[in-house]
DNA sequence: GCCAACGTTGGC
DNA sequence: GCCAACGTTGGC
């Protein structure tokens, strides 16, 4: 099972709007890398659904439903959707400064590429965020 | 509101 | 294929 992390700007998708839906397709990826990431995912992967702008934080667990399929708002067919349910949210969210705090996250790729939206995350680094999550 | 990072576009 | 201009993301 890999691990992942995706941002989504929560007056646009929140945590609390999809676990609402419990399974919902994450839309909107319209970069390569981003995609890619999507099309490596497999069902039963868990992600690390994060707040971008508004909050700033990890609030919650994703795991996948459905792997990567053509998206039909997608003007080409490279770009995908992916299905996700909500796994549980954390007991405490794990806000960007605490992240950039430790030590042992120094490398994790929502700072090292803060742009990208979807990305790979270690398992280190997922045990890590769970744990000062309260998991 | 500003700006750094970085992806995309288009002229050459 | 290079690169300047421009647009977008997202932190601050």
């Amino acid at each position: 099972m890999k691990t992942w992390l995706v941002k989504s700007e929560p007056n646009v998708w929140s945590w609390d709007m999809h676990r609402e839906k419990g399974t919902a397709p994450w839309t909107d990826v319209r970069n390569y890398q981003a995609a890619n990431n999507m099309k490596a995912m497999k069902k039963g992967d868990r992600a690390f659904f994060y707040h971008s702008n508004i909050g700033r934080e990890v609030v919650g667990i994703l795991e996948v439903a459905k792997e990567a399929y053509p998206d039909p708002a997608a003007p080409s067919h490279h770009f995908v959707l992916v299905d996700f349910k909500t796994v549980k949210p954390l007991k405490k969210f794990v806000t960007l400064a605490q992240i950039k705090e430790t030590k042992a996250l120094a490398d994790i790729a929502l700072i090292r590429q803060s742009r990208l939206s979807v990305m790979p995350i270690t398992a280190k680094e997922w045990d890590i965020i769970c744990k000062m999550g309260g998991l």
